[in-house]
RNA sequence: GGCGUCAUAGCCAAGCGGUAAGGCAAGGGUCUGCAAAACCCUCAUUCCCCGGUUCGAUUCCGGGUGACGCCUCCA
């Protein structure tokens, strides 16, 4: 089978390019984790849910890859949360540590094969300062180190700003005081304040500046040079142009080959952001809409484009989601272990894998990765119901085959790889609970329109077939009796 | 103001020079005592507007219009 060639968009390059690694065979990958002052929202997670998938379909194509998520566990942004609940900066920090993790479990997110933290690279954040106040890149001043960007040649190269524009746009915000000597300079180190965590350092206790930290767990895990970087759209400027120049003003070497950058997930139309206070937690989305028909939302557009969250476009893809658990339902029940012998199949149930590499290798197309699934699941339930062929051994033996590659495209997306019973029941449990439904009556209901049904009284039976429906709950007959399931519809926060 | 992204059917969404994937919704059908599920059929002479390049443009170029994002913490 033809692996056609990954292409990447490079921010750098405003273009597709080649992925070639540095190492034939491997691949660095440093992706922007999550700064833990609270618990990640939605906005975080479509983002890490991209780069999740992204590692995921790299390693289907065979790469070995070297997957790093950092936790920027010192920041302004804990240190004032800690200050508002009494808590020890660190020890809040460590919590929703905890927290972040359990929510990536929840939502299907692989663990990265590093996920360093801030407080455990501080003595190569001051080596690397170090080393750039040596080079004449950066200086101190008072308890601080600045980097001085005008002494480096590339700065912005990333977002592509202008430094003076930049500045005449800043307005009162950025003055040129005593300690800085350009306005543009950025913290590399910050000297301690009362109550704030600190290390000693060779300018007196202090903690590190944003940005430095990223430079110092990329190099210490990938080295000098890597592969690709990832993040949200918003981290390029200032963060990646930042991490870029101090990074490459001590190395002096390219940081990295490309530049990854997600889209936003809008709310009402606008970015998502606490000063707006449309702010939805991932815990809060998870109950309520199932964690893996929130992973196939995200899917469902590119990873570059802005994403608008609602509830129709959820519970979309939770009908969906069962759509697909209920074909593979059926499929397992009639194909486990059953032997179907040796011989041809119908079709070519490898030509789908072919097509989801030819999507997903042109800048992880999910979206259009999504189109070929439907395809493949069209394809499992027409064989399923209505075969084209007669040969039965034969269309057992290509359900089978069809099955597997579900299976195969399931461990790169992330979603129905669970076993298909187990989904629906859990589903139906949080739709009956979410509704406030009463088992013990509806199971009532099917008793009352069993014994209606064989004494050939269907008017009956329909009447509680509606009386159900009121309720909003839907009657299944088959040859095995009569099961039920609950009328889809989002449940409310 | 500077930088950047985007504009495709009722809705969501691919498409990257060769004549519009896929999903949801809707309508019709098969199946069913009635349903549900599944399957089949229908559903954009056209891709915001105006120019240009080309044998040919939704796709490239120029100019509009509109939306969003970054420039302050942010995934």
């Amino acid at each position: 089978m033809s692996t056609p060639l990954i292409r990447v968009y490079n921010t750098l390059q405003h273009a597709k390019v080649p992925l070639e690694p540095i190492t034939p065979g491997k691949l660095g990958v440093y992706v922007c984790g999550p700064t833990v002052y609270s618990y990640v929202h939605i906005g975080n997670a479509r983002t890490f849910t991209s780069f999740d998938v992204i590692v995921r379909y790299l390693r289907f194509r065979g790469f070995e890859v070297k997957y790093v998520r950092n936790y920027t566990d010192v920041d302004d942004k804990i240190i004032n949360a800690a200050k508002a609940s009494g808590e020890d900066p660190i020890a809040l920090a460590a919590r929703f540590v905890g927290e972040f993790e359990a929510d990536a479990k929840a939502l299907h997110l692989i663990a990265p094969d590093v996920s360093p933290k801030v407080s455990e690279t501080i003595p190569e954040i001051v080596a690397l300062v170090k080393t750039l106040v040596e080079k004449g890149a950066a200086y101190v001043s008072g308890g601080d180190v600045y980097f001085e960007v005008r002494k480096f040649p590339g700065y912005l190269k990333l977002s592509g700003k202008n430094l003076d524009e930049l500045q005449a746009g800043a307005g009162e915000r950025e003055q040129k005081g005593e300690v800085k000597r350009d306005p543009g300079d950025f913290a590399l180190w910050k000297g301690a304040k009362p109550g704030e965590p600190s290390w000693d350092s060779p300018w007196g206790k202090g903690r590190p500046g944003w940005h430095i930290e990223c430079s110092a767990m990329s190099s210490k895990y990938l080295g000098e040079t890597f592969d690709l970087h990832g993040g949200g759209l918003d981290l390029i400027f200032p963060h990646h142009d930042n991490e870029i120049a101090q990074s490459e003003a001590a190395s002096g070497k390219t940081l990295c080959h490309c530049w990854m950058h997600g889209g936003f997930l809008d709310l009402d139309g606008a970015k998502m952001s606490k000063s707006l206070g449309n702010v939805v937690q991932l815990r809060d989305a998870m109950k309520r809409v199932d964690p893996e028909a929130l992973r196939y939302f995200f899917l469902g557009t590119h990873y570059r484009q802005a994403l608008a969250f609602n509830d129709k476009m959820l519970a979309d893809a939770e009908t969906r989601m069962e759509y697909f658990y209920e074909t593979l339902k059926k499929i397992d029940e009639r194909v486990t272990g059953k032997d179907f012998g040796q011989g041809a199949l119908h079709g070519d149930p490898e030509r789908f894998i072919a097509q989801f590499d030819e999507q997903m290798s042109d800048d992880f197309n999910f979206s259009g990765a999504l189109g070929v699934l439907s395809g493949l699941f069209a394809e499992l339930n027409q064989l399923a119901d209505k075969p084209p062929v007669k040969d039965k051994p034969m269309v057992g033996r290509t359900l089978v085959a069809l099955r597997g590659v579900v299976t195969r495209l399931s461990k790169v997306l992330g979603v129905f790889d669970d076993v298909p019973a187990d989904w629906l029941l859990r589903r139906r449990d949080r739709q009956v609970v979410a509704k406030g439904l009463d088992v013990a009556k509806i199971e009532g209901l099917i008793a009352d329109r069993k014994a209606a049904r064989e004494a050939k009284n269907y008017a009956e039976g329909d009447r509680l077939r509606a009386e159900a429906k009121a309720m909003g709950v839907e009657f299944i007959d088959s040859p095995q009796g009569t099961t039920w399931k609950v009328i889809a519809e989002l449940a409310t926060a």
